[in-house]
DNA sequence: CCTCGGATGTGTGACGTTACACATCCGTCG
DNA sequence: CGACGGATGTGTAACGTCACACATCCGAGG
């Protein structure tokens, strides 16, 4: 490996002149600066990232900490920090946690965050001692579901407001019988789908409707599978539904199949909706009605929230929880509604 | 922040004494480690893992560099690559390059390519050249498209034989103008699309049947809305056909939609298949027939010459192609073919 | 002719860790 | 009783870079 010290020698300054060259210093005479850049050139020499980093420097990289790389939802959000990132001359690197406490951990140790210059975490079962303990002494946005306490500000999306649009969509589009896919019974710590089901519920309640638990499906991970195999369930219990609000749009997919396989038409004799808008929404048969919770915003929201952190931005934020709005987009998996007046 | 010689002083040893308790070398006493993990406890101390990279160590990290996060393909490789690499004690990070040039040099930029013990790429518009005078001091492995003379292992699916599949099997039920959505008029650089465009012709030139070019629609990028819209160009020039060999399945999952939309059955009217057997291809509404590149073969190959390359594992291997082999999964999206006997 | 100051370049460490060679201690064996 | 060797611990230097304080040179101004 060729090192800034074999330049200085083959340039016959000192390494420090090297080092004011390469990172276009002032101070340096045009014609030592190309006599130094020529024995660049020469020796092919690449400046040491790991030094530099060491010294002080920062490496570029944002590490997005998520519990899948291959959901529809995780990918497209790496996607969009992505985009957002770059214009800020950062590049974003996704890393898969397994959504499992070791997973979190390992993927938080001092070794694996250090090569990061922030951190978009999505926690899955760390807590807000856990991630005390794990002393993450970078810029950090918190993601996703639960409202953490703790000294990094967290970008949430509107789960409760999001799945009351579903909810409240599919009531007035004459649904009385809707599945809960992915939904819980008991209202747990505040994840995602306890939180999502409250919106169900809510909008239930408001609509005077009566909540059947049987309708209510717990699912292990809101993947295709996992819809697929709720519906067929519901069908083996002979339970009956007239609407399935899946907690994802990779559940609602799955469901999206079941339904067909089982011989129900959508959105005639089920209506469907998902949640996370994610691209493929648009191309599934028959397209699917899904809530929107902001991806954009909350890409842009992040970014801002990290660099606030590095001091680039603004006053650095506070903790406290950033919540983007939700919005319904409707497309073929429900039915025309009569009533278009708005209820929010 | 808390450095070992910190923990060293607290403790009344030397530093190095630190170091070897830290990373649990023998020759200590029992008592003397005792000692210095109650410093490290006390002080709160983590060991830097940038100064340990740069003292020679190792990351842990296997970079993944693909052109897209958010493409159900590589989205799906990470996931594989991770669950393979994990087994191993590395863990994959993944990172978009965009396809681009400017995206490809970023991503291979000795800065941050030391971030990684090693490289898996999918290189888009980078050719030989680029690659070598990137100069990867790494262990690393090409994936995809084109051969690519130089010093890495490359490993390819099957691409021509894939799509030779695909293509037979389309005219063995019947197909006789099969749309190639995506696919190459002029067989370029021996890129995918060339080389799935090449499975193409030779397949109908086996069967005797003559390619008409206006069914061969070019494609930005092999994206569901790529796959859509190149099946609306059809119906709008009128152009005539009876099946689609999509060259991907996110391209397929947009051309199953588009016939949806103009009224087509499938696969009573149009028969269509896919490439890549994504996770979805087997939801999608009618199941997607799609080619199977050896997916998972591939993921432990990859990670195998990795670790040659490393001496963890056996000799080094040499430059050169790997392929796995690909086959077909039949579903839904095509007929049944009467003549069930196997022609490869 | 001396001094002052801008322009240019250099030497010294320090970032935190660890490989390596060496020092020290103490019990054992001839 | 001296030598030997295992067990335990330490000092030095190096990984490659860069901040900082300082040195040197040269022309201008008094």
């Amino acid at each position: 490996m060729v090192r800034m010290s074999d330049v200085a020698r083959e340039a016959g300054v000192s390494p420090m002149t090297v080092s004011n060259v390469v990172n276009g210093r002032p101070g340096v005479k045009a014609e030592t600066r190309q006599r130094v850049l020529e024995a660049v050139e020469r020796l092919g020499y690449r400046p040491n990232a790991t030094a530099r980093l060491l010294r002080g420097g920062r490496s570029g990289a944002i590490g997005l900490l998520v519990p899948d790389v291959d959901t529809g939802y995780y990918a497209h959000l790496a996607a969009r920090l992505g985009a957002v990132a770059e214009a800020h001359g950062y590049h974003v690197v996704a890393e898969r946690t397994g959504g499992t406490r070791e997973g979190e951990l390992g993927a938080l140790s001092p070794a694996r965050v250090a090569a990061y210059d922030a951190i978009v975490m999505s926690p899955v079962v760390l807590d807000a001692g856990d991630l005390r303990a794990a002393r993450i002494e970078r810029p950090c946005v918190l993601l996703g579901e639960r409202p953490l306490p703790g000294p990094f500000p967290h970008v949430m999306m509107d789960n409760i407001g999001g799945s009351t649009l579903a909810t409240e969509h599919l009531i007035r589009a004459g649904a009385r019988r809707i599945a809960l896919v992915g939904g819980r019974r008991a209202v747990a710590f505040g994840d995602m789908a306890s939180l999502r089901s409250v919106g169900y519920r809510r909008a239930h309640g408001d609509a005077g409707i009566e909540v059947d638990d049987d309708l209510i499906v717990e699912v292990g991970s809101y993947s295709m599978r996992d819809g697929y195999d709720a519906v067929l369930a519901l069908h083996a219990e002979q339970v009956d539904f007239d609407a399935a609000f899946a907690l994802t749009d990779a559940a609602a997919m799955g469901v999206l199949r079941a339904l067909a396989d089982i011989g129900r038409d959508v959105p005639q004799d089920v209506q469907v909706v998902g949640f996370d808008n994610d691209a493929e929404a648009e191309f599934t048969i028959p397209r699917l009605t899904t809530v929107e919770p902001g991806n954009d915003a909350m890409a842009r929201e992040i970014v801002r929230l990290l660099l606030a952190q590095t001091g680039d931005g603004a006053r650095p934020p506070g903790p406290g929880d950033r919540v983007a709005e939700a919005r319904l987009v409707v497309r073929e998996s429900t039915r025309r509604i009569r009533d278009v007046r708005s209820r929010r």
